[in-house]
DNA sequence: ATGGATTTCGAACGCTCGTTCGAAATTAAG
DNA sequence: CTTAATTTCGAACGAGCGTTCGAAATCCAT
């Protein structure tokens, strides 16, 4: 197709160039996450790695754009993972946990990523917001449907979708949240919070004297 | 103290005065709810009341204070109607479901401050954050508290507090989560939502056909 | 009505931002 | 080496922002 057209600069180009907007899309993230999508400059990204202001609209068509890169591809790579996960076998209590454990895991290794992907879908614009809000949503069916195995409410027009799809709702506020409390640390690994979040999910939260 | 000293705005005044900054709180909240707060001039929330640019700054100190007022009065009033109704009697059950009925109702009554309250803690500076820290974690250990309860772990140090906090921010997670997607319409009361919350912490989210 | 305190305004300042643009430097291919 | 495409830069722009300030307008008690 139209060979005249000006290039959509991350498409094509060399390999170092494309590395080079990885690393810009990391370097922004961490500004990102920390200011505020708003209060970040993009003269400020670019010069964590020594590209001038006029340089970063080489690799960028606008703010919005690298706002938009940011999010989209994250969802694409967490969204590829946790279909890996999804179709694994195993009952569905097996295959809810295999999604927590995916989900924190992802956020742990990408945090700013994830915290963007949180607190900024509003700041996208347009086709970019229309762009993320679908694949989000292609990834919060993919948590529906492991929870639907569990609660019971298989198909979508069953009256119990309500409460699957509020059970839902709670599993993402959650998982998102941990972002203002979660350190290594502190909490262990994320394997262990996915199996609180698990126990929680098929057992309730009661003092129990009940083991198994 | 200091009879000279510059006033601060907010304490004295005429009542009508105290009044008219009132209403530029509420304007201000519905308009960084929306937009946030790095894209919210000053100048447009005083124009929503017919206020100028200049005028704003008779009512508040700095863009700042003003994030700062929104977030503290809203903490402090939440706080307020969540002490009474944790005084109340009744047994832990009853206790944790009147708190999360009343965080769900002043978030239903409140929505645009309570979403500030959670996107925009981070855009306060210094002293500003500091004090709303403070009062949050007043009202974390309210709800932490009354968790406590039905978990069993009553006492700080005993080997389930680390449960216990990892459930009370779980608990946090799923109300904070709520503004982005309770509508009032489709979701039902806020009373039936909490009462879906209290379900999963006291039985799980399974499939249950032991009823009771 | 008069005086002082309270409230409002509008203009101006300095600063930072996103974006554009054409020329220079660098790279890869013949 | 020559040449064309790719990459980088620096300067400039227009716009919008938070904040300040002193003068005007308004209000309330006497």
């Amino acid at each position: 197709m139209g060979a005249g057209t000006l290039i959509r600069p991350r498409q094509r180009g060399r390999v170092a160039t494309r590395q080079k907007a990885d690393h810009l899309l990391e370097a922004a993230a961490a500004i990102i996450a920390e200011k505020g999508f708003e209060a970040t400059a993009i003269r400020d990204v670019g010069r964590r790695l020594g590209v001038s202001l006029g340089g970063m609209y080489y690799y960028f068509a606008s703010k919005g754009d690298l706002l938009f890169q940011i999010q989209f591809r994250t969802f694409e790579a967490l969204l590829a993972e946790q279909e890996k996960a999804a179709s694994s076998p195993g009952n569905a209590e097996d295959g809810l946990r295999g999604l927590l454990i995916g989900h924190l895991a992802f956020f742990a290794a990408h945090p700013n990523e994830m915290k963007i992907c949180t607190f900024e879908l509003e700041s996208l614009k347009g086709d970019f917001y229309d762009r993320v809000l679908t694949i989000r949503r292609k990834y919060y069916r993919l948590m529906e449907d492991a929870i639907a195995e569990l609660t019971g409410d298989r198909d979508r027009r069953a009256k119990g979708a309500d409460r699957t799809r509020h059970v839902t709702l709670f599993v993402f506020g959650m998982l998102n949240w941990a972002f203002m409390w979660y350190k290594s640390g502190k909490d262990g690994p994320v394997e262990a919070v996915a199996a609180e979040m698990m126990d929680l999910l098929l057992h309730g939260a009661r003092k129990r004297r009940d083991v198994r």
